[in-house]
DNA sequence: CGCGACATGTAAGCAGTTACATGATTAT
DNA sequence: ATAATCATGTAACTGCTTACATGTCGCG
């Protein structure tokens, strides 16, 4: 499905971008729900440029370091835009061990099993309250053709995500006492 | 990590069973969280089995056709049981593609944008009505030594991860219309 | 001068998908 | 008969991670 690909085409689309900054922008909103390390990114970064979807311009930072920089082109919008539009069904299972781990909960004692939910507990909050803090960034919601916009919603989509697993962690640890 | 490993482990450890049969467990509860496809389970029970964790034992059905039934050893449910009782860090970034696309909503006409999310809707809603409908097949929590106790909480968990994305994809249609 | 961040790459291996390949059994 | 399901496998390929490998720049 190449998404790597599109993830990195959309990018480079917003403004010209080096690879490792393409790498810091999967730490941040993006990040949540896509990312790749730079070992994947240098690479896909040649192969794009050899299908003609982007182009590269070699800057200097400092004396001697190269920094290579690529922008999109035509036919790289192009195809970025149709990969965009594209009608798709929904996402196959996203494999998640922690819950492949507790399909198994029959096998843990009651004591280790609480133990394990609440450190994932904790875990699992501490993401939320840094989630929130990034939501409280905005004053308000992003029109709908601001390239923020996709920051705002995948914001709001990750904190969503934190607190249905939360909410599941504490009903699971409700089944335990008693 | 070997996680596919220990889901075949665990599955085998309920009972003897067959690769064929081991495909089916991830189409049910499971497979929520775990999958994998036949291709990936053969080779696999063949590398378990060398390794000294499964045995096999070939039964007929009908005439002539072989079934490969396999159960764990004690070294293999050993192994099992570590790896059951580790403590994890929280699961990295499932990746998901139609949200990677929504970060990029800014370049999407609004009337499209809103049929995307509208499509994904009515798919997540009908899924979420399926796992209503698992749900309801529990009269009461299975107690948490129950083999069913790992069903009946991924059910619930996969429950969770579908509102939380119907409420997500709600807020989304909201911003648009106005 | 040393440390952390900047910057780019390759190689080996593990994980997963799609396609190729074959044949038996059961229900209609 | 014929279609769906049962049943098992391999091959080629894509995707991804971990480790190897190198060197610069800016700050204290």
């Amino acid at each position: 499905m190449r998404s790597l690909k599109y993830a990195m085409l959309g990018l480079i689309d917003r403004a010209p971008i080096s690879g490792y900054d393409i790498m810091k922008e999967f730490n941040k909103e993006l990040g949540n729900f896509w990312t790749a390390k730079h070992s994947q990114i240098y690479p896909e970064l040649k192969k794009l440029a050899d299908e003609g979807l982007i182009e590269l311009k070699v800057e200097i930072s400092g004396e001697v370091m190269e920094k290579k920089v690529y922008s999109i082109t035509k036919s790289g919008r192009e195809d970025f835009l149709s990969w965009l539009n594209r009608e798709e069904d929904i996402d196959p299972t996203p494999k998640e061990v922690f819950r492949l781990r507790m399909y198994f909960a029959n096998h843990l004692e009651a004591t280790h099993l609480e133990e394990m939910l609440n450190s994932q507990l904790m875990q699992r909050e501490e993401k939320l309250i840094r989630l929130q803090k990034a939501m409280e960034e905005y004053e308000s919601v992003p029109e709908i053709n601001q390239v923020i916009f996709g920051d705002y919603i995948l914001i709001e989509s990750a904190i969503l995500r934190e607190e249905a697993t939360i909410k599941w962690l504490k009903k699971c640890m409700g089944y335990i006492k008693k």
